[in-house]
DNA sequence: GTCTATAAATCGATAGAC
DNA sequence: GTCTATCGATTTATAGAC
């Protein structure tokens, strides 16, 4: 992703000269990061209250108080923008995740996994429908993305499962011969699954998640882990 | 839903009088059905190959070789079309389930309900998006509607895994206290989670379906019913 | 009953005035 | 840098000829 509003620096030093010092370059920047923060945050909340499909470029701009065309400057095409949304999406679930990993038992840090995954879906349904449900086009290249050096932030939490399932059958407390990324992709559908139904329908399932959790993890500590 | 094109009576009878018989009567309404089964099986292909949104009468029009104004004789809006797929989704996904009732082992038959399911979602996956994934607008309609006397498809399928363990509790061979339907929504959540997933992501999870369902009746039957 | 033609709305994206 | 104005394409749905 080139996107050449990112790289203004031509242009400012022409105008300003590098003697002016760079402050007026970092409001520049600044300035143009709050647009694209103001433009992205009326897209969430398009998509939280109407859907992803109606997520349009003049929604966006009469929310923001702009004129349509304003927005091309500061984002190539809606497409632009949907992948952003996707992209901070998976970082939050991240960021929602990671704080499980403070529990040093891996079947308490499971268990908390569980919580926080189904917390953070009904908590944010329009980023949880944005990376999990919606069109693919997006959500996969966010999820796939090759960063510098580490995985995508979809990619690191998935890789908190498989981590604590690994630890598990190092440990020997593993009562299944699986692989640990088969019992952590196992885990992941249901918990997907526990969310994407009640966002999907409001009225079934009639358990609430919470009780569906419930019986989940009872099955999973008496069918899964050895004490 | 009353739907004016169904009930075409009153003209077919000045036009024709009743001294004439119902065949010419018979045929029309033969032909009428046929004509709608005609558009469905359009829609249900173009969902298929270009995904919901693509859903256009328009395009119908075009593959059934018709003017676009000709299909509003008989559906009354796009939205009508849309709902009748899913109606049909649900009955054919009803059906696929069917089949494993003829187990009389209440486990062997929850493991062939899993299997089908699965192979349902993978092998249909227009009609399972249409009814489990998509704007819920018109599935959560369909599946909550209220037949004369019977539950809707949607329901009926659902109740099939309740009955299940209803039957498991009765017989004493479910090793944790929990309420049939809360299991039976838990085993729903995860295969809608496998089959999803799978739906959604194409290189995630790496795990196969298959697999997934292996690993997770392991720890079903390890954990939740007793032998 | 089917057609052509078109209305009315909405979309993404761009051009050019200021 | 933002605006107005608009292009060109697309949609659902309708009107009227045949």
């Amino acid at each position: 992703m080139n996107d050449v509003h990112f790289t203004p620096t031509v242009h400012f030093v022409k105008r300003f000269g590098y003697t002016q010092g760079v402050s007026k370059v970092k409001r520049r920047e600044r300035e143009r990061a709050e647009f694209r923060e103001e433009v992205l945050a009326a897209a969430r909340r398009i998509v939280l209250e109407e859907g992803f499909d109606a997520l349009t470029m003049r929604k966006i701009a009469d929310a923001i108080e702009y004129a349509p065309g304003t927005i091309y400057l500061y984002f190539e095409s809606r497409d632009a923008i949907a992948f952003e949304l996707c992209r901070a999406g998976f970082e939050s679930f991240l960021a929602a995740l990671l704080p499980a990993m403070s529990f040093a038992d891996p079947q308490l840090r499971l268990l908390e996994l569980g919580r926080r995954y189904i917390r953070f879906g009904l908590e944010n349904p329009e980023t949880y429908r944005l990376i999990f449900m919606e069109e693919p086009k997006y959500a996969s290249e966010a999820f796939h993305e090759e960063a510098d050096a580490a995985d995508s932030p979809g990619k690191q939490a998935l890789a908190l499962l498989v981590s604590t399932f690994a630890e598990l059958r190092e440990r020997g407390r593993l009562a299944i011969d699986a692989e640990p990324t088969a019992i952590a992709e196992m885990i992941w559908a249901t918990m997907h699954g526990i969310v994407s139904l009640k966002l999907t329908y409001d009225r079934y399932p009639q358990t609430s998640p919470d009780d569906l959790l419930e019986v989940f993890t009872n099955v999973l500590v008496r069918g899964l882990i050895k004490p």
